[in-house]
DNA sequence: GACTTTATAGAACAAATTTTCTATAATTAA
DNA sequence: TTAATTATAGAAAATTTGTTCTATAAAGTC
C-alpha cells in the first residue's frame, strides 16, 4: 500500500507548500497547512507529510518548525535523462510498469540521471525504484535508496531484478539465479531465506543497472 | 544607522544564515546563530538581525521561526550539471579540490548528476569521488562507488567526511563526530579503529551529499 | 576623564509549532 | 457481511523558538 501516488489530498498538500515557499521563501507551519487546505487537523497534516516524505517528494527535520525541503528536480528544460519513479518496491506492492497506462503527473516524479548512465545504457525503457526495507544490504543497498532499472524479461544469473510473482502477486527486489528447473530470487540479506519458484511463475519486470543514496 | 554596512559580526552572522539556508532548505533558529557565530545569546542574534533588516539585505517576519528570508537573490548558476570526478579517495592519498587551479579536467572524468540533485543541492562547489577498498562498508558503500561531495569546512556529528589529516598527510572518507576536546574520525567497518585528533589537526573537505553505483 | 552611544550577555517569559494520543469515519480486504 | 486497514478529527502535551527586560562591557564623543 506504501509508496502509492500522492492521492488528491497529497497532493493539494504538496502544492500548497510549494506555492508558499515560493512565496515567503520559507515552509508552511502545520495550522497554516490547514487552513489552506482541505485538511482539518494539524496531526492529518502529519500524517500526509509522512506519507509524502515516505514518497521522496519532501524531507522534514523532525521537530523542527517550517523545516520542509522540497525535493523537487525543476526540469525546466526537455531532459530526455528523465526517468520515472515509480514509487517503492517492496515485498507485497505491485510496481505499475510505465508505458501503459503510467503518466508523471508531476515533474518531481522523475529523476533525471540517464545523462550519466554510459552510452548503451541511455535508453527510453529505464525506471526508478525507492527501496523500503532492510532485504539487500549484503548488497550494500538500503532503505530510501534509488535503484534504476531498466525494462527486462529476462536475467543472467547473479543480477539485481525487480520480479513479480504470480503466486503472491508481488513485486520484489532480489538476485536472480536460474537453476536446474526452478528459479531462486535470493534475498541479499542473510536473515531473509530465497525464495524458489517455476519459470512461468515468475515475470522479470526489470534489472538493477544502478544505485543512487542522497545523504 | 540606516542602511550602514554591516560589521563584520552581522557580515558573519549574514554569511552563515546565506550558507545554511543554501545548505538545508531553511534558515536557522536563532540558537543555531549562536551556535555558529560569534555572537552568544540570542538577544544579540535579535539585535544584529533587526541591523541586517533595516539595512534591506533580509526580511523576518516576527514571531514566526525560521522565518527569515534572503534579499539578495541566490546566484542560481546555470550549471550544466557537470561535476569534476577528482580521482579515489583512500588512506594516503590526497585529494586536489577543485576550483584554483583545478579548472580543467577531461570531460570524461566528469559526471552529470547535478541536474538530480536536489535544488538546494545544486551548486558549484561539489566534486566527485571514487572509493577504493573497503572502509566504509558498514555504511552501505562499496569499492568502486562515486561519491559525490560538497565542498565544506565543517560537518554536523554522524556526517559522512572527506577529512584531511595535518599530522599523517592524509584524506580519508569517514564519519565525523565532534567529542569534547577531539574529533572522532570514524570508520564505517567495524575492521578499523576510529581516529582521534586535536580539532586543529583535521580539516573537513567536503560532506558526502551522494553515492552512486553504476550495476 | 565623564558622558553618551553602541555592542554583548543572561535569564525569564511569551509565543508559535510539532508531536502524540485517542477517537471516529471511510475505505478496503476477506 | 465482518474484519482490518486507512483516512480524518480533536485536543492536550512537549518542544522549539522568538521576544523582552535588565545588566555589563566596549567604543566613540566632548
Amino acid at each position: 500500500m506504501k509508496g502509492k501516488k500522492p492521492n488528491s489530498g497529497e497532493r493539494e498538500l504538496y502544492h500548497f507548500i510549494h506555492d508558499y515557499h515560493q512565496q515567503y521563501g520559507y515552509t508552511p507551519s502545520y495550522q497554516e497547512m490547514v487552513d489552506h487546505t482541505s485538511s482539518k487537523t494539524k496531526s492529518h497534516i502529519a500524517h500526509q507529510l509522512k506519507k509524502l516524505e515516505h514518497a521522496g517528494w519532501i524531507e522534514k527535520t523532525p521537530n523542527l518548525p517550517r523545516a520542509i525541503r522540497l525535493n523537487h528536480a525543476v526540469q525546466q528544460s526537455p531532459s530526455q535523462g528523465l526517468i520515472p519513479l515509480l514509487g517503492v518496491i517492496q515485498a507485497g506492492a505491485p510496481i505499475p510498469l510505465p508505458g501503459s497506462d503510467f503518466a508523471m503527473f508531476l515533474p518531481e516524479d522523475s529523476i533525471d540521471i540517464g545523462s550519466m548512465l554510459p552510452v548503451q545504457k541511455r535508453r527510453k525503457d529505464l525506471f526508478a525504484l525507492r527501496v523500503l526495507g532492510d532485504s539487500m544490504v549484503d548488497s550494500n543497498i538500503q532503505e530510501d535508496d534509488i535503484v534504476i532499472l531498466e525494462k527486462a524479461q529476462q536475467a543472467n544469473n547473479g543480477e539485481m531484478v525487480a520480479a513479480w510473482m504470480l503466486e503472491n502477486e508481488e513485486t520484489t527486489l532480489k538476485h536472480f539465479y536460474k537453476e536446474k528447473n526452478r528459479i531462486r530470487l535470493q534475498p541479499a540479506n542473510h536473515k531473509y531465506k530465497p525464495i524458489y519458484c517455476l519459470p512461468n511463475q515468475v515475470q522479470i519486470q526489470g534489472r538493477v543497472v544502478m544505485v543512487v543514496r542522497s545523504c
